[in-house]
DNA sequence: GGCGGAACCG
DNA sequence: CGGTTCCGCC
């Protein structure tokens, strides 16, 4: 049976929230439609393109306050996550990477209950962030 | 472009 | 710990 999650997070900017991590920024982005000519949902699910790199570059610097950054910086930040299993490359496709859903889930809620209802809409607070998930089975 | 090692940073 | 910076390699 395949799974498809689709997750959107809110940030709370309260005293003791954590930074900003490059994939929750990458799917702050995908979730907005004004940026659908940067980055946007592309091919299988979970896969994305990033249609302008040197933008998405940007943004992400701005957010960091990094105004060095560069999409080679980004994609080697991007890089870290084949191993931390978040992410991996779309072979063959140009700027094109696929979420590992049921393992970012896993790794940032592991008390969601994956074997639960077909259709699951959750929100709840997880390290001083407000996580809303949408399942489908 | 894409990869991963290495040094470095808050 | 999650990147940032830099870089040699393919």
């Amino acid at each position: 049976m395949k799974t498809l999650i689709l997750y959107t997070l809110k940030n709370i900017s309260s005293p003791g929230s954590r930074q900003i991590q490059l994939w929750h920024f990458i799917l702050e982005l995908l979730q907005k439609e004004e940026y659908q000519g940067v980055i946007a949902w592309q091919g299988d699910y979970g896969e994305f393109v990033i249609k302008d790199p040197d933008e998405v570059a940007r943004l992400w610097g701005i957010r960091k306050c990094k105004p060095h950054m560069n999409y080679d910086k980004l994609s080697r930040a991007l890089r870290y996550y084949y191993n931390k299993r978040i992410l991996h490359k779309t072979k063959g496709k140009r700027f094109t990477y696929k979420f590992n859903f049921s393992k970012v889930v896993l790794v940032n809620y592991p008390l969601l209950d994956m074997a639960s209802s077909p259709f699951l809409l959750a929100q709840n607070h997880f390290n001083g962030e407000v996580f809303s998930f949408f399942i489908f089975v």
